[in-house]
DNA sequence: GGCTGGCCCTGTACGC
DNA sequence: TGCGTACAGGGCCAGC
């Protein structure tokens, strides 16, 4: 399930292989949410960036081909013809004028492509409305507790909407939350716990980009290759394993159809609502 | 306008 | 062994 650091990952890898590359033929799974991708037909690729977990291909017509991975996307590019091609699970292709062919393929479809202006973003809610990059400046401490707390909504529930920062899912939220030592199902929290929760979710995020990602099913970067930082995890997927800060056993609850892990003991007792 | 819950998808794990 | 069911979850959208 490609977050921030897993989608940076892919991001530098296709930056160094695609601007300067023409797209001379593209083909797409027929779903609204994959035909977009030949639209991109005819444009050369400037550059690779990243918003959140979106990709954006620059185009050198004034548009930008974007692209989520949703929970399964990955990207693969075949330099031979009949090698690592489109399979049974891709869902998009786009054929270069050096040869090579760039594959996307996305098993679980939850994934999303569309081609926009430059910078109109308003066919992409989340994109559109989505917070600050959590290794900006403008993201600071005092900028999440005003996001967090002008809701009611449960603090993992908002903090998952991209709102009051961008890139963050569920693995990076529940390892951000524990490390801050806040329960993710509160609805309120003070401004020194905003800031531990700031704290938490740069290093988490920082350290699953120095991980390459985290792979604990299906994301592999551009070049193949699993991600480590699973093995690094302190609370995700953890439930019933002793919490590597005070031992007690860690525990999980579905709120708002989301799996969160958590400590009790370090993050206190669950809210009553 | 804010919030909640259902839906989309398919491979995997598990129980019977 | 084979079948049925639950589960994983990011983003969108209808309905409250």
């Amino acid at each position: 399930m490609p977050e921030l650091p897993e989608v940076e990952t892919i991001r530098r890898q296709l930056d160094a292989a695609l601007p300067g590359a023409r797209i001379v033929a593209a083909g797409a799974h027929p779903s609204a949410k994959f035909a977009p991708a030949t639209d991109a037909e005819g444009a050369a690729i400037r550059a690779v960036r990243r918003r959140g977990k979106y990709l954006l291909l620059d185009l050198d017509d004034g548009r930008e081909l974007i692209v989520h991975l949703g929970m399964t996307g990955a990207f693969s590019i075949a330099t031979d013809r009949g090698e690592a091609g489109p399979g049974p699970y891709t869902r998009a292709w786009w054929e270069l004028d050096d040869g090579r062919t760039v594959v996307f393929d996305d098993i679980r479809r939850f994934g999303r492509i569309a081609v926009v202006d430059a910078g109109d973003y308003r066919s992409l809610p989340t994109l559109h409305e989505l917070g600050p990059e959590p290794f900006d400046p403008a993201f600071t401490p005092k900028v999440l507790w005003e996001a967090l707390r002008g809701t009611r909504r449960r603090l993992k529930t908002q903090l998952l909407s991209q709102r009051p920062v961008a890139g963050v899912g569920n693995i990076y939220a529940d390892e951000a939350f524990w490390s801050a030592q806040v329960h993710p199902a509160r609805r309120s929290l003070t401004s020194a716990q905003a800031a531990r929760l700031h704290a938490g979710i740069v290093e988490a995020l920082r350290r699953g980009l120095d991980g390459g990602g985290t792979t604990l099913r299906d994301y592999r970067g551009v070049d193949g290759r699993r991600g480590e930082n699973q093995f690094h995890l302190a609370c995700y997927g953890r439930r019933g394993l002793p919490c590597q800060r005070c031992g007690s056993l860690l525990e999980a609850a579905v709120w708002d159809g989301r799996t969160t892990t958590f400590c009790r003991a370090c993050q206190g007792p669950t809210p009553r609502r």
